[in-house]
DNA sequence: TTGATAAATTGTACCGGTACAATTATAATG
DNA sequence: CATTATAATTGTACCGGTACAATTTATCAA
């Protein structure tokens, strides 16, 4: 089976007309929104105080449950903080030129500032290994594609990946798309959302191949790291490998407790 | 300034009498645990469907909001997952082995299984360098104590561990607790909540002294890992930095989509 | 000035309600 | 039997309320 020889589908293009805030977004997601461009545009750093939720209330004229709502969405983004009997407070602390893993959706926030790039190492539709097929709990018969990428930052090789996408959730792929950004695509382009991910990671060594595609040796370190991203109904869809350069790769990951 | 020659303080005793469910567990967490045990129990798999809400409020009769609140605190910690119009479902994914990263209680829950002892190799109270004063946000005035320590599974290396607590939250350590669970007394013995914390890593080679403490190569790969543990209100009390042996060390993380 | 005590502030737990959106089950239709 | 329209199920958004716990501020005594 050859690439894209099979579906019919609207192009798609990026970036069409303004920014609009999504179609619906929901009272508490406005005000949450509002709020991180607020504490951004007046710089507000760690420790500083933010409006008590009665003015807050007041403010964006909605109850107290929806800036509840609101303030524990910011509070899981990790931008703010709140103590009961004190306030709401400022909670930003990321080094600059961190990979944030918080938020999954692909590179998107941790790099904003970063010139990220990629080189298309391969695409087409596989039947799964056993590998994918454990990973993205299916069967043999269910299609896959298979991306296969070099990313750069400024330049620089950043990462090897490998990445299967179920073909009955992802029906279309080019290589347009695959040399920009999937996940935009997929929001964008598909308007699918995901629900959560499981990302396990440990250290290798790497092989002469990966060496030679990341520009090192042979028996460098290396980040080892595999996603498999599930819809909000809990269907998996994409199982990935990744393969970090350990000069470019630095990782940034909040932990909230959960009480 | 030596250590442990100025501050008295009740004997800590871990594990005294039975595990007391907490002093004062609210509703929705009893609930949460209470169905995670259920889940456990009954060996409920990825996908098992769970009662629905109105069948919860009726059994565990609480409000509905109440069950949301404790269905919210099972899907922040992976346990479940809930799909509108269709129901609560399990989320169990976890791989045997990994260390936990979701959770920030040291390595409490991920390994749960594994033998994990420590050797110390220094405990003492010290000025702070600029690293740790940056870290922990504190002037040159404030002492901390420094511990360091060597962490082993199942007898083999796993980790160096330099950590370092303010002393004006942390006012007493010694050598057997150091010895133990860190984290364990903090939570029991100084009764101390954690709120969050800001984790950092990035892959590095071993220089000789670290090789040696973990039995590998000068060169060899390792996991450095940095981590800012906040209380509650937001005061930074624990900086603490991790070589993790690339050979013992793997990891997971759950990621749920922030909506 | 210090330190304890009381009062005000402020976020969180919990209630019970309406409306609605996404999914799934059922009925109608060809 | 497959397709489509309809209805029932089920979780989420949002409201507005009471009670309370943790913190901060104000007050008072020594």
């Amino acid at each position: 089976m050859r690439l894209g020889d099979d579906i019919i589908q609207d192009e798609y293009t990026p970036d069409e007309g303004t920014l609009q805030e999504d179609e619906k977004m929901l009272k508490y997601q406005k005000i949450a929104e509002d709020m991180e461009h607020y504490i951004i545009d007046n710089a507000l750093r760690q420790g500083d105080k933010l409006p008590v939720l009665e003015d807050l209330r007041k403010k964006y004229e909605v109850s107290k449950s929806t800036i509840t709502k609101a303030l524990e969405l910011l509070e899981m983004k990790g931008i703010i903080y709140q103590v009961r009997g004190s306030g709401i407070f400022v909670r930003r602390h990321r080094r600059k030129g961190y990979i944030n893993l918080d938020e999954n959706q692909g590179f998107r926030s941790g790099l904003d500032d970063f010139q990220l790039t990629s080189e298309v190492l391969g695409l087409e539709v596989v039947a799964p290994s056993e590998e994918v097929m454990a990973n993205l709990s299916i069967s043999a018969e269910e299609p896959v594609y298979q991306v296969k990428r070099l990313r750069f930052i400024h330049g620089r090789p950043l990462c090897i990946e490998e990445s299967y996408y179920k073909k009955s959730v992802v029906p279309f792929l080019n290589e347009q798309i695959v040399s920009e950004s999937i996940f935009t695509y997929l929001r964008e382009g598909l308007r699918l959302k995901i629900g959560f991910s499981d990302n396990f990671f440990h250290i290798r060594k790497l092989d002469e191949d990966e060496a030679e595609l990341l520009a090192l040796k042979t028996g460098d370190p290396a980040l080892y790291y595999e996603s498999v991203y599930h819809l909000p109904n809990g269907e998996a869809f994409d199982y990935s490998k990744l393969v970090y350069n350990y000069q470019e790769a630095q990782f940034y990951l909040q932990i909230n407790s959960l009480s």
